[in-house]
DNA sequence: ACAACGATACCCT
DNA sequence: GGGTATCGTTGTT
């Protein structure tokens, strides 16, 4: 498959204001934003399809639930900072919300891949346009990101950035393409905390992760 | 059954 | 209590 019509738009990049709000705002408000990477070779990335909120208070499941340490130092940075921790020696990829010291997250779980899918295939070491970047690790290891990324501004970088959404959430099934139904559900793979509901997603579609129960 | 996956489980600086 | 490691759990074929 080709890759998306029109190329991503740096000038739609979401501001610092965005990301200086609660964390299960900005993850609800993130599906259908634009995640992408500017490699020499080009354009990566695609839609935001999941997401997870990490409260900074309250939260045992959250890094930062005891405090700001080594591991999750830029997690207390400002809002729009890049959080990358490592996980059974892979990567997943966090934005920082709200401002410096308070110590919460959204996790970004799956993309729907719009631009650079080859390079994206070559990362993966898969063809399957579908699992190439679903899954928090899985999306890392197709963006190319790693621990090198960690503690990067979304907001002033020319390598990462997340741009504005062209899709709109509605309150009915979505039947156009410019629309999507936003669902709402407790997180995935965690042990603690696990009835908050701070998991969004596009439901039905099928680049989210997860069983098919928590796809729609 | 067997892949696939990963806000885990563990040992120790 | 933290940084780091690849195996136990979950889900699909």
């Amino acid at each position: 498959m080709a890759d998306s019509a029109s190329p991503p738009n740096p000038a739609r990049r979401l501001a610092r204001r965005f990301y200086l709000r609660e964390p299960e705002r900005v993850a609800a408000e993130l599906i259908g934003c634009m995640l992408v990477r500017h490699t020499s070779l080009g354009w990566i990335g695609g839609r935001i399809v999941e997401t997870e909120a990490y409260l900074a208070t309250d939260d045992p499941a959250s890094h930062s639930r005891s405090g700001l340490t080594n591991r999750c130092r830029s997690m207390f940075s400002q809002g729009g900072t890049l959080y990358v921790y490592t996980i059974h020696a892979k990567f997943c990829l966090n934005v920082v919300t709200q401002p410096t010291g308070i110590g919460s997250a959204v996790l970004i779980r799956a993309l729907q891949p719009l631009w650079g899918l080859v390079q994206m295939q070559v990362h993966r070491g898969i063809d399957d346009e579908r699992q190439l970047a679903r899954g928090p690790a899985n999306l890392c290891r197709a963006l190319g990101v790693t621990i090198a990324q960690d503690g990067l501004d979304l907001v002033t970088s020319d390598e990462l950035m997340i741009l504005k959404a062209d899709w709109r959430a509605s309150k009915t099934p979505a039947v156009a393409l410019e629309t999507f139904e936003l669902g709402v559900g407790p997180r995935i793979g965690i042990s603690r905390a696990v009835d908050l509901p701070l998991r969004f997603f596009v439901r039905g579609s099928r680049y989210v992760s997860g069983p098919a129960r928590l796809r729609n």
